[in-house]
DNA sequence: ACCCCGATCGTA
DNA sequence: ACGATCGGGGTT
Protein backbone atom coordinates (compact mmCIF):
# COMPACT_ATOMS: atom_id res chain seq x y z
CA UNK A 1 0.00 0.00 0.00
CA UNK A 2 1.22 3.28 -1.10
CA UNK A 3 0.41 6.12 1.43
CA UNK A 4 -1.27 9.10 -0.54
CA UNK A 5 1.35 12.24 -0.23
CA UNK A 6 0.69 15.82 0.13
CA UNK A 7 0.29 16.67 -3.52
CA UNK A 8 -2.65 14.29 -3.92
CA UNK A 9 -4.47 16.45 -1.74
CA UNK A 10 -3.86 19.10 -2.99
CA UNK A 11 -5.69 18.78 -6.26
CA UNK A 12 -8.95 20.41 -7.37
CA UNK A 13 -11.76 19.20 -4.44
CA UNK A 14 -13.72 17.48 -6.41
CA UNK A 15 -10.93 15.41 -8.12
CA UNK A 16 -9.59 14.53 -4.77
CA UNK A 17 -12.97 13.66 -3.63
CA UNK A 18 -13.48 11.22 -6.90
CA UNK A 19 -10.21 10.04 -6.54
CA UNK A 20 -10.71 8.85 -2.63
CA UNK A 21 -13.08 6.42 -3.71
CA UNK A 22 -11.47 2.94 -3.77
CA UNK A 23 -8.44 4.21 -1.53
CA UNK A 24 -8.01 2.43 1.33
CA UNK A 25 -8.29 4.56 5.17
CA UNK A 26 -6.08 3.31 7.50
CA UNK A 27 -7.00 4.25 10.91
CA UNK A 28 -5.03 2.66 13.77
CA UNK A 29 -5.61 -1.13 13.60
CA UNK A 30 -8.72 -0.71 10.84
CA UNK A 31 -8.49 -0.37 7.19
CA UNK A 32 -11.51 0.33 4.70
CA UNK A 33 -11.89 1.39 1.06
CA UNK A 34 -13.46 4.63 1.02
CA UNK A 35 -16.83 4.36 -0.76
CA UNK A 36 -18.80 7.89 -0.56
CA UNK A 37 -17.30 11.45 -0.47
CA UNK A 38 -18.76 15.09 -0.39
CA UNK A 39 -16.56 17.85 -1.36
CA UNK A 40 -17.27 20.98 0.49
CA UNK A 41 -15.27 24.14 -0.69
CA UNK A 42 -14.59 28.16 -1.59
CA UNK A 43 -15.78 31.00 -0.81
CA UNK A 44 -19.46 30.19 -2.90
CA UNK A 45 -20.68 27.38 -1.39
CA UNK A 46 -22.99 28.16 1.15
CA UNK A 47 -22.91 24.55 2.50
CA UNK A 48 -19.29 24.18 3.90
CA UNK A 49 -18.30 25.84 7.57
CA UNK A 50 -16.24 28.29 5.98
CA UNK A 51 -18.97 29.60 3.84
CA UNK A 52 -18.89 32.95 6.43
CA UNK A 53 -14.95 33.05 6.45
CA UNK A 54 -12.56 31.85 9.27
CA UNK A 55 -13.59 30.84 12.74
CA UNK A 56 -11.51 29.07 15.44
CA UNK A 57 -13.74 25.93 13.81
CA UNK A 58 -12.94 26.32 10.30
CA UNK A 59 -9.24 27.92 10.45
CA UNK A 60 -8.27 24.45 9.60
CA UNK A 61 -10.34 24.57 6.50
CA UNK A 62 -7.92 27.25 5.55
CA UNK A 63 -4.93 25.74 5.93
CA UNK A 64 -2.40 23.35 3.98
CA UNK A 65 -3.96 20.15 2.33
CA UNK A 66 -3.45 16.72 3.91
CA UNK A 67 -4.68 17.06 7.72
CA UNK A 68 -8.01 16.04 9.01
CA UNK A 69 -10.90 18.27 10.11
CA UNK A 70 -12.92 16.38 12.52
CA UNK A 71 -16.24 18.01 14.19
CA UNK A 72 -18.95 16.96 16.44
CA UNK A 73 -22.56 17.65 14.67
CA UNK A 74 -26.19 17.07 16.44
CA UNK A 75 -24.48 17.35 19.52
CA UNK A 76 -23.53 13.46 19.37
CA UNK A 77 -21.89 12.38 16.22
CA UNK A 78 -18.19 12.98 14.72
CA UNK A 79 -18.00 13.68 10.56
CA UNK A 80 -14.56 13.34 9.35
CA UNK A 81 -12.92 15.59 6.62
CA UNK A 82 -9.98 15.50 4.88
CA UNK A 83 -8.27 18.97 4.05
CA UNK A 84 -7.65 19.69 0.13
CA UNK A 85 -6.18 22.39 -2.62
CA UNK A 86 -3.85 25.33 -1.15
CA UNK A 87 -3.46 27.03 2.13
CA UNK A 88 -6.39 29.87 2.07
CA UNK A 89 -8.52 28.39 0.26
CA UNK A 90 -11.15 27.04 2.64
CA UNK A 91 -11.87 23.32 1.41
CA UNK A 92 -12.18 19.54 2.72
CA UNK A 93 -13.53 16.20 1.73
CA UNK A 94 -16.22 14.81 3.84
CA UNK A 95 -15.91 10.92 4.13
CA UNK A 96 -19.34 9.51 4.07
CA UNK A 97 -18.55 5.76 3.39
CA UNK A 98 -16.41 3.10 4.43
CA UNK A 99 -16.32 -0.34 3.53
CA UNK A 100 -14.20 -2.30 6.38
CA UNK A 101 -12.37 -5.13 5.53
CA UNK A 102 -9.86 -5.25 8.64
CA UNK A 103 -10.37 -6.48 11.35
CA UNK A 104 -13.67 -7.12 10.52
CA UNK A 105 -15.68 -6.80 7.62
CA UNK A 106 -18.63 -4.17 7.62
CA UNK A 107 -19.98 -1.27 5.11
CA UNK A 108 -20.32 2.01 7.39
CA UNK A 109 -22.72 4.03 5.29
CA UNK A 110 -22.83 7.29 6.82
CA UNK A 111 -19.98 9.74 8.57
CA UNK A 112 -20.96 9.51 11.98
CA UNK A 113 -20.91 5.46 11.59
CA UNK A 114 -17.82 5.76 10.39
CA UNK A 115 -16.65 8.04 13.08
CA UNK A 116 -18.23 6.24 16.20
CA UNK A 117 -16.86 2.82 14.84
CA UNK A 118 -13.44 3.52 14.04
CA UNK A 119 -13.21 5.76 17.39
CA UNK A 120 -12.57 8.84 15.60
CA UNK A 121 -13.56 11.89 17.94
CA UNK A 122 -12.26 15.59 17.96
CA UNK A 123 -9.24 14.21 19.29
CA UNK A 124 -8.66 13.27 15.39
CA UNK A 125 -8.81 17.01 14.29
CA UNK A 126 -5.71 18.63 13.22
CA UNK A 127 -3.79 15.29 12.39
CA UNK A 128 -1.43 15.83 9.44
CA UNK A 129 -2.43 12.50 7.87
CA UNK A 130 1.05 12.79 5.57
CA UNK A 131 2.92 12.07 8.33
CA UNK A 132 1.16 10.26 10.46
CA UNK A 133 1.98 6.20 10.45
CA UNK A 134 -1.54 4.85 12.19
CA UNK A 135 -4.09 7.76 10.22
CA UNK A 136 -3.81 7.43 6.47
CA UNK A 137 -5.00 7.01 2.99
CA UNK A 138 -2.94 4.62 1.07
CA UNK A 139 -3.58 3.82 -2.73
CA UNK A 140 -3.78 0.23 -3.25
CA UNK A 141 -4.32 0.15 -7.14
CA UNK A 142 -8.34 0.17 -6.82
CA UNK A 143 -10.35 2.30 -9.20
CA UNK A 144 -14.54 1.96 -8.75
CA UNK A 145 -17.55 3.03 -10.90
CA UNK A 146 -19.31 5.28 -9.40
CA UNK A 147 -22.44 8.15 -8.89
CA UNK A 148 -22.60 11.82 -8.63
CA UNK A 149 -25.35 13.42 -6.69
CA UNK A 150 -25.85 16.80 -4.85
CA UNK A 151 -25.33 16.60 -1.33
CA UNK A 152 -26.95 14.93 1.86
CA UNK A 153 -28.21 16.52 4.68
CA UNK A 154 -27.92 20.28 3.87
CA UNK A 155 -30.52 22.97 2.65
CA UNK A 156 -28.59 24.81 0.52
CA UNK A 157 -26.11 24.48 -2.16
CA UNK A 158 -27.88 21.59 -3.35
CA UNK A 159 -27.28 22.62 -6.98
CA UNK A 160 -23.70 21.59 -6.68
CA UNK A 161 -23.35 17.75 -7.48
CA UNK A 162 -20.43 17.43 -5.30
CA UNK A 163 -21.27 13.54 -4.08
CA UNK A 164 -19.50 10.75 -5.24
CA UNK A 165 -20.77 7.02 -4.95
CA UNK A 166 -18.90 4.25 -5.39
CA UNK A 167 -20.98 1.53 -7.27
CA UNK A 168 -20.32 -1.70 -4.84
CA UNK A 169 -22.26 -3.91 -7.86
CA UNK A 170 -19.75 -6.68 -9.30
CA UNK A 171 -16.64 -4.99 -7.96
CA UNK A 172 -14.35 -6.85 -6.31
CA UNK A 173 -13.53 -5.13 -3.37
CA UNK A 174 -11.13 -7.15 -0.66
CA UNK A 175 -9.55 -9.94 -2.90
C1' DA B 1 -25.76 35.68 28.49
C1' DC B 2 -28.94 33.91 25.14
C1' DC B 3 -30.69 31.62 21.21
C1' DC B 4 -30.83 29.07 17.05
C1' DC B 5 -29.55 25.30 14.45
C1' DG B 6 -26.84 21.77 12.25
C1' DA B 7 -22.21 18.09 6.39
C1' DT B 8 -26.71 12.54 11.55
C1' DC B 9 -28.91 8.46 12.96
C1' DG B 10 -32.04 5.23 15.15
C1' DT B 11 -36.66 4.50 16.03
C1' DA B 12 -41.57 4.84 14.66
C1' DA C 1 -41.65 11.86 10.55
C1' DC C 2 -39.25 12.98 14.68
C1' DG C 3 -36.39 13.46 18.82
C1' DA C 4 -31.74 13.15 20.99
C1' DT C 5 -28.04 16.35 22.41
C1' DC C 6 -24.47 20.05 22.49
C1' DG C 7 -20.98 23.10 20.58
C1' DG C 8 -20.32 26.85 17.24
C1' DG C 9 -21.29 31.22 16.04
C1' DG C 10 -24.14 35.20 15.67
C1' DT C 11 -26.77 38.48 18.38
C1' DT C 12 -28.05 41.22 22.70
Amino acid sequence: MKKLDRSFYEQDSLEVARSLLGKTLVFNNYKGIITETEAYMGFEDPASHAFRGRTKRTEIMFGEAGFSYVYLIYGMYYCLNFVTEKKDFPSAILIRGLLIYEPVKLLLDGPGKICKLLGITKEQNGVDIINSENFYVADTGQTLEYSVSSRIGIKTGLDKMWRFVANLKNTPLTN
